[in-house]
DNA sequence: ATTATCTATAGATCTATAGATAATGC
DNA sequence: ATTATCTATAGATCTATAGATAATGC
């Protein structure tokens, strides 16, 4: 008789679990970790303070969830594109990647910019998370990159990675909309020199 | 009679600001804006914290200050180096600035990998100050470049400076040595290549 | 009867201010 | 007499906990 419609205790936890960290990644995103309180958490999740403390034993607990949760961002931008050349298709990706609709929407973003410092100063646990996390995207997007003579096909992925990261990050923190574009045009048109300079040369 | 060692009171206040202002630079690198508050900087000063209101008129404009502050570094990392050719300059640069000794001082190094998230959610000043900068750092880089075909020469100097930032900022948020050294790694041998492919060519 | 969530609060911050103190400079 | 700094504190957070409440499931 257990209809499908049925929603148990078990099921009922679970969905708040889910909304608090679907609000924390969100928030944590646009505000960084020590600018969303946990009372912010909660709240955005519809949910009250004291509540949080029958999901996680702590605040560090939900940064480690919260960032593994912001991870729908990757499918979004490293797409396997097979009809590509190596240079067009890692410029594709920074297009994808760099630009400013991006830059203006952190909290459905990529997590690694606005979070990185944080984690960096956090706990073990959640650089373990994040490494986990963006070794997942390099290893994507390096499926789609050759092995080169300096650089191996994960290097490239990597490399691109930082690239991406770091022009996304200062394009946010510069003033002028002017600079910000500039850093975004610069670094995309850089990501595509990751791929080796004559990628169709042996077919010839 | 105004002798050379005797200290005004002006000369002290200011001795004591610059003081301040030191203590906040190394601090807010080292443990975020958010993470190092008004009385830490000030017992790291060794002064109180009350009088700190007596030099801003409140921790935003400490931060700007600090910032601006915290600009020694670039004559370390972008020097002129004439003799050599332009992706061998990259890649002495991108050597400086993305190794383990940089990565694990934070404190004495680049402000802008652990503080641009913070700037980027901070004020308007905060942002000018960082854009100014930024701006100082890829002009230095700019003089030693030529313009290219897609990248002109500050182009080539801001996409290495966010390659450089990304990958240092990543390099400190994931947990194992191993891929925060392959992280550097890679991102060094990128920033070579935003050197023209063949800077030399005209000249044989 | 069990359990998820809520209300209320303790204890520890943090920014900013007000007024006291101690040292310089007229 | 002026001014830089210090002491003390108000007011506003924030994390985490304890005990009350309300709803599910036996």
């Amino acid at each position: 008789m257990a209809a499908a419609g049925a929603t148990s205790r078990q099921e009922r936890k679970q969905a708040s679990r889910d909304a608090i960290v679907a609000a924390a990644a969100r928030l944590f995103r646009e505000r960084g970790i020590g600018g969303a309180s946990v009372a912010d958490v909660m709240s955005a999740a519809g949910l009250t303070h004291g509540g949080f403390y029958g999901h996680f034993d702590d605040k560090e607990a939900l940064v480690a969830a919260a960032l593994a949760a912001a991870t729908n961002h990757r499918e979004r931008w490293i797409e396997p594109r097979p009809d590509m050349d190596e240079a067009a298709w890692l410029a594709w990706i920074a297009r994808r990647y760099l630009n400013v609709r991006h830059r203006d929407d952190p909290g459905d973003g990529c997590p690694f910019p606005p979070l990185a410092p944080d984690i960096a100063r956090d706990g073990a646990d959640a650089r373990r998370v994040f490494e986990a996390e963006l070794r997942k995207s390099a290893e994507r997007m390096a499926a789609g990159l050759d092995d080169g003579t300096e650089l191996d096909a994960r290097d490239k992925a990597y490399a691109v990675l930082a690239l991406c990261v770091g022009g996304l990050m200062l394009s946010r923190a510069v003033e002028s909309e002017a600079v910000s574009r500039r850093l975004l045009r610069a670094s995309r048109l850089l990501a595509a020199r990751a791929a080796e300079a004559k990628p169709s040369a042996r077919d010839t």
